[in-house]
Order: structure tokens, then C-alpha cells, then sequence
DNA sequence: CGGGTGACCCACT
DNA sequence: CAGTGGGCCACCC
């Protein structure tokens, strides 16, 4: 077991779980944190792993602010859900003011912190 | 071992 | 200005 075998899944999980409360980010800046902005995909697909974790992927979305990974959650609009309760505004799949709730991991961590 | 897929993003036309 | 295609890297069969 070593734990410094921190996949590409499990850096974005801890990064995910980094994000404040009322925030969101979007999966190119989580991919450019780690050094892999051109493969936002991969983020994305990272967070299919994380549904039934403590990872909170309803705050994450794609660069547009629309909650894309929506149809992946277990209801419909769950997604919308926890992002309202937390205080995002999300109109349609769209959420509103993003640049105002944006999180930009490299902007607010600047690196990794190991001890989270 | 090889091919296909994917909760995306960027660049070109 | 808007639309389309390609690219990228890791996991699954």
C-alpha cells in the first residue's frame, strides 16, 4: 500500500475535496493544476470514480459553468441541488455568476499541500 | 497487446 | 460571431 501512488484520480479527489464550500471549479483548471490541462478529460473522468466518495464533484463542472456531469449523478437534478443548498445559483444546468463562485485551484493552493 | 471510450478544452475554418 | 474537428491521457474489454 503507498499511498504516494497518488493516481491521476486520486490527486483530483484531493483537490476536489479542497474546494470550498460554495465554490466551484471547472475540470481544465483542476487538469492545469496538476500538469495536465489538456487532458481535462481525464478529470472528468476521475470524477466517475468519485460518486459514492467524499468527493464533492457537483462542484465541479465544465468551463461553461453547465453542470455536464449532471445526467452522471443518481437523480436528475441532484446536482443543481447541492449547489443551490450551498449557495450557487444555478438556472437551467447553467450556473450564474460563475466568475463570482469560480475556484481556481493553482490560484488559491498554488501547490500541493500534502498534509491537505 | 490493441482498440475504443470519455462528467473536456482549444484551435481552426 | 458560431460551428466543427482534433487532441490529450488513463481506464475497460
Amino acid at each position: 500500500m503507498k499511498p504516494e501512488t497518488l493516481n491521476f484520480f486520486e490527486k483530483v479527489y484531493q483537490v476536489s475535496k479542497q474546494i470550498p464550500h460554495g465554490r466551484v471549479t471547472s475540470y481544465g483548471a483542476i487538469a492545469k493544476y496538476l500538469g495536465a490541462a489538456r487532458s481535462a478529460r481525464m478529470v472528468g473522468y476521475a470524477m466517475n470514480g468519485s460518486t459514492g466518495k467524499d468527493v464533492p464533484a457537483h462542484r465541479v463542472v465544465n468551463r461553461n459553468g453547465l453542470l455536464t456531469g449532471k445526467q452522471h449523478f443518481e437523480g436528475t437534478n441532484l446536482m443543481q441541488q447541492l449547489l443551490e443548498s450551498e449557495g450557487v445559483v444555478v438556472i437551467n444546468n447553467q450556473i450564474q455568476d460563475l466568475k463570482k463562485v469560480f475556484w481556481d485551484p493553482s490560484n488559491e493552493l498554488k501547490s500541493y499541500n500534502s498534509d491537505q
